[in-house]
DNA sequence: ACGTCCGTCAACACCCTGTCGAGATCGCTC
DNA sequence: GAGCGATCTCGACAGGGTGTTGACGGACGT
């Protein structure tokens, strides 16, 4: 039970008195240990005892620091998703300078970030299917995206720059969810999957046809 | 170790007497058992014993049948991909004479065999992280749709209803890689999702803004 | 009647998870 | 610098799932 020790959601590591202990030094241990071993082996291949022992402590010494494996993924995700919102900025709020280059912009960052973590992407996709909380996390961020790129298609729209067309919020989740997909298989290198130097600009071109009927708005 | 049972990619229950035997019925009852049970919960949730005591036998003498769990679902997904395929027909060639209405007929068949299955594709797409057959097969199957796509695309562009743009075979990797992720979410329900009865639509939008620039080609 | 497959299962060995309770250790106060 | 509560640690256990082994019954051709 511990303390308030699932973490995700808010900095980790609070709940404990003020100054750096012991403790925190192994939670990190734990998941610098977890992204390491991503690398080399799928999430289900690693047990916790491999995560212990990586970071120096015992099995059941695990259990105070994570409820359980998913759990530091969870912490993990939680990272990514942070690095990825704060990669993208504002660049939506200033697609009229030039529509094309700030899309890209936007398609490029993430794709930097996700690439820049590809073992944690992969491995919560791996485990969405069994874990809810992953799930909703997950959702919980993309909803947030969705609602970033709806937006940024009606005022596309309201200024002349974008026809209309479906349903801003439909279009919206296409194209995310078309990223989403096209990343990981990029990223897995297993069945058809865009090269990696290519998949922005793939991405990129679909998402301007997509919400402007050409791949050079003006 | 018994015969080549199993299946996935052939005709199942072949390598045996040529009759009908006890042992068809069970390997039956447990694919039927398996994609019932799929319907209520989760395959992470489902044991080999419910397989078995859901097809009236014993644990080990579901070994005898398949050698895995994973192994029942491989061969449900066969099936599924088998159905699609036959759906499909061969809309993609008759194009020409009218392109968005054959495009939607595609996309919608497509929708009506994996909405009808919806559990074993969620199912797989649980697994499709772990298990390497899985993510073999559907990685065969998905390289045939492109391929069939990416043709189709090259013959819309020679007769002129197309205009030059991306690779075809990277656009048509991203456009089925988006159906699927689309559907998934869709069949799933959970993060943000296009709702069902607009999810063909939605999908044939991005799909002929991506290839024709338009929504309404000739 | 008799071997030989097919089909069946009780029992076993193994691995991994999660928990409990008994300690060690740290940081503070008096 | 002794004492105390919170933090931290781990040996040992219980439980559930997987995959394998070896022995047993029945159908079928000869």
């Amino acid at each position: 039970m511990a303390t308030a020790r699932t973490s995700a959601g808010a900095a980790p590591g609070r709940g404990r008195r003020a100054g750096r202990s012991a403790g925190d030094d192994r939670e990190l241990a734990i998941l610098t240990t977890a992204e390491r071993l991503l690398r080399q082996r799928t999430f289900a291949e690693i047990s916790i005892d491999d995560l212990a022992r990586g970071a120096g402590i015992s099995r059941p010494t695990f259990y105070f620091y994570f409820p359980s494996k998913d759990a530091v993924l969870l912490t993990l995700l939680d990272r990514v998703t942070e690095e990825a919102d704060a990669a993208a900025g504002d660049v939506l709020d200033h697609l009229a300078e030039d529509p094309r280059a700030r899309w890209r912009e936007l398609i490029s960052r993430f794709h930097a970030t996700f690439g820049g973590h590809r073992a944690v992407v992969l491995a919560c996709a791996e485990v969405r299917g069994t874990n809810v909380e992953v799930r909703r996390l997950w959702a919980r961020v993309l909803e947030r995206w969705v609602q970033a790129v709806e937006a940024a298609i009606v005022a596309e729209r309201r200024r002349g720059a974008a026809p209309p067309g479906l349903p801003a919020r439909d279009l919206a989740i296409a194209l995310n969810s078309m990223n989403e997909r096209v990343w990981y298989a990029t990223f897995a290198g297993d069945g058809p999957a865009v090269a990696e130097r290519d998949v922005v600009d793939v991405l990129l071109d679909v998402w301007l046809t997509g919400i402007y009927r050409t791949t050079s708005p003006g």
